[in-house]
DNA sequence: TCTATCAAGATTGGATCCAATCGACAATCA
DNA sequence: TGATTGTCGATTGGATCCAATCTTGATAGA
């Protein structure tokens, strides 16, 4: 059987119609499944199980597989099969590198265009966030927050990169919740990056976003050199 | 038939063998086709004209499109087909973004762990750059010149990306040099790059290859304007 | 006891076949 | 005449079957 065999019915009738090809579907499902923890790191993914839990043929796996390894989620061996990808400290800070670099860019692009609108709702994602105790809605809002503020860049494919990496790091952010609790310091990190935005102030903005993935991945670093 | 008809069955007799797998060897050709312009964009990719192309089925093709479409190097529509993406100038200018954002980086952690065996090997290949007069093999080049500054680094997917996206650019450089002719000022951008790894000096190297990066950018952006 | 070899089962890679969808063009109707 | 519908060819999506490869465990030999 599946992991989430019990569910699986109800996803496939609920969220399958969604997509136009069986492989888009299974390729979102997994993507949904890797990031938000429900299948570990070092999970070996069996084509033929997963066929028999989607209730498809072996084929629309292999190809959801194939783009799963191109984003980084999986592992693939020829003649061996795909692994999700273990989060090492190594996976961790390349993926804080990334965002590091990118994040500061995408708001010097981003911030001189954002409109009320958009600050407005930026705002209003801080609110939920306190109020918000689930991890893996705070980690969406966490998401959408960031991505509000990066969404006037007007650069697609650089956006299209962060929210990759964004996503990513989710999978860190749980370990981190799990040890640490919930994150004051980033709360007021992000009233910090929201206030520079309103000011227009770019340069503040994008030095605020990169302290406050340099501080997460030095979060992170310890957490894994304490285990 | 197909475009390089009659080169393919050399490629298959010297490199397929180099492959654990028909998907891996499809893909390597196709990427390469893509990027050095043999395929340019805009061009239907229909599968059963490359299976027969490649004498395998049309499954191999089939995975070594998706792996290409998340690379951003096709466009997959469901039922429609893959079209190898067309190079616009949007396209170019998210291209630099990233790169701007991400070649920095890298030389700020690569820099000081440099060997003098690298960069004498960079040094080397500055003068295989002034020697060379083909385009594809001045793109390679570049491209060797700069990953070997940055291989130091030690972060493999940080790496991966830029590698990916230096790639890419290729596509925009065949443009560039088309329509200038050799770039002498991106050679003494060169030079000035070595300079300061040479030196140690991670934060002056990481400010040269931005403006290199940007430089480039603006090129490419006038030659888009242009046309 | 340790190592190497080999055979059987499991699992993936690739080929072929059928079904579903799209595009174009012709036929029909307002 | 113009819009709509329907049919056919082309092309992709998905299922099933066979081949190739890997893993595991048993067996033989030193």
């Amino acid at each position: 059987m599946l992991f989430w065999a019990m569910d699986i019915a109800d996803l496939i009738a609920r969220d399958r119609p969604r997509f136009r090809t069986a492989t888009a579907f299974v390729e979102a499902v997994l993507r949904e499944a890797i990031l938000t923890g429900a299948l570990p790191g070092g999970t070996p993914l069996r084509q033929e199980e997963l066929a028999a839990g989607f209730a498809v043929s072996r084929m629309p796996v292999r190809e959801a597989l194939r783009q799963l390894e191109a984003q980084a989620l999986v592992d693939f061996t020829p003649h061996k099969g795909a692994v999700v990808t273990d989060i090492s400290a190594g996976e961790a800070a390349d993926n804080y590198a990334i965002r590091a670099a990118l994040e500061p860019a995408a708001l010097r692009l981003s911030v001189p265009r954002l409109t009320n609108a958009d600050l407005d709702q930026a705002e209003a994602l801080i609110g939920e966030m306190d109020a918000e105790d689930d991890l893996a809605r705070l980690g969406e809002l966490n998401r959408r927050f960031h991505l509000t503020l990066y969404a006037r860049a007007g650069r697609p494919r650089l956006i299209a990169l962060v929210e990759q990496h964004l996503a990513a790091a989710d999978r860190y952010l749980r370990f981190h919740f799990a040890a640490l609790g919930r994150d004051h310091m980033a709360q007021s990190e992000h009233a910090a990056l929201l206030a520079a935005a309103r000011a227009g102030d770019a340069e503040g903005a994008a030095r605020i976003a990169q302290a406050h993935v340099e501080t997460a991945a030095r979060n992170i670093e310890a957490f894994f050199a304490r285990r």
